[in-house]
DNA sequence: CTCCCTATGTGCGCTATGGCGCATACCTGT
DNA sequence: ACAGGTATGCGCCATAGCGCACATAGGGAG
């Protein structure tokens, strides 16, 4: 069975009024997007803001001594180049491709475009905005005030929640990079969750076994960045709708 | 000498045409603000946007168990309050002012008008709100992996540049909750740069000896926010020159 | 089936920072 | 001048995380 993509997988573009999503439709372009791939440089000028529907999207900081930490991480429900409408069309982060999958993509004009005739998507952008400066605040909170353990649970979940599924394709290494951390201090962290069977993981898979437990497990970082999510971008439900009524 | 208060000392003010400006000076309050007071409490429902004119502003995020650390910061290039235009009217974090002084502020309701007459105001809102993004996520990169020696730097570097002199009026005790480090780390950092002659403090009163020097100690972080700072919000120069007519 | 590459596991010492308790010294108000 | 509070200095130990070196193991390619 393969996966029908469409864009109102996005939640976004899920919460547009029909008019305005007609509006969009033709300027929406599926593109694939691979593990790793680098959707926007630091520094880049963006020529595209992209929607993942079925991927997901690390905004990453790499510091001049190669050191990485991530600053945020979007899917489905949201977008990547918010610059592109708060003004410039650049920043010092870079977004990389974190899990494999698929997204649309809309060219700068066609959003400018968009703004200037309908107020909604400006609307929604600039609430996922919000939404997105909670998540990066949180992010410098825990990195301050949290240890690795909960930190792991915490990008577990999240990645989770960006997922349909409880099994992601992620080696420690890379999830090492993503926390700003050493590899072994993940494996350590990885080790005890395994040992308590909350996950399993082996050769880059890992599987969630009880999330409850991992809820149990991680700091208030998550909670409060997820209601946050839940409050200012409360179109989950109708997006599935939508979702299925496409279908 | 009393020094004379006026909104154009607010870069974001300044930055305004004349008739944008005009038309928003009579809702303008001016408002003394203290030290610690909080501008605005996590999950408040605002109802004003702060325009520190004199006075430093500290996004404070204060976690469960009273462990508190700083988000960003901003004076009198900036305002307090984004979600206000993000399309909410409250964050998860606090806004405390770390140095009293002065500045304006004004009701939403004012602020809605104004953004429904011109758009200007909202341009130059949204990319100061892009530049505290970037500090923001700064803060996240630099909490994981700058010492505390190099926080301190950056910290004082910041005050500074948000202040007109070389003298913070500032224990350490506070400047530990600013940075969520313990205060005995915040004295062995400071005792370190006042033993290389670069400050010199004493109860609650620090002075910058040596601004050169301390640039050479601080981590990147400073100067890619100060940079994104200067590119998005290139109107210090205007600034100076309005601020100087009025005087 | 075998080999090799990559992912994971482990051990060791080191350093930065946290937690705590307490000493000291300075400023301010009376 | 004095008292009291507050800011700063310091020591001690615990521990989390880093850097490094290397061992092991699973799984895919041939």
């Amino acid at each position: 069975m393969t996966t029908p993509h469409h864009p109102l997988q996005n939640h976004l573009l899920a919460a547009l009024p029909a008019a305005d999503f007609a509006r969009l439709l033709p300027d929406l372009e599926l593109i694939a997007m691979p593990l790793g791939w680098a959707v926007c440089e630091s520094s880049d000028h963006m020529a595209y803001v992209y929607f993942p529907t079925t991927s997901i999207v690390s905004l990453l900081y790499i510091m001049e001594d190669g050191a990485s930490a991530e600053i945020a991480v979007t899917g489905n429900e949201g977008l990547i180049g918010v610059s592109l409408f708060m003004g410039s069309d650049s920043t010092p982060s870079r977004a990389i491709v974190q899990s494999a999958g698929y997204g649309y993509r809309l060219k700068a004009s066609a959003l400018k475009r968009e703004f200037a005739l309908s107020g909604h998507f400006y609307h929604h952008a600039l609430l996922f905005t919000q939404a997105l400066m909670t998540q990066i605040s949180q992010t410098a909170v825990c990195n301050r005030h949290h240890s690795v353990d909960q930190q792991l649970c915490r990008w577990l979940l999240m990645s989770m929640d960006r997922l349909r599924c409880d099994e992601l394709v992620m080696t420690q290494e890379l999830i090492a990079n993503m926390l700003g951390v050493r590899r072994e201090g993940v494996t350590e962290a990885a080790g005890k969750l395994q040992a308590a069977g909350l996950i399993h993981y082996s050769r880059g898979k890992i599987t969630v076994l009880d999330r409850p437990q991992l809820e149990k497990r991680v700091c208030e970082c998550y909670a409060v960045v997820k209601k946050e999510f839940d409050r200012l971008l409360p179109d989950h439900l109708q997006t599935r709708l939508v979702a299925a009524a496409v279908r």
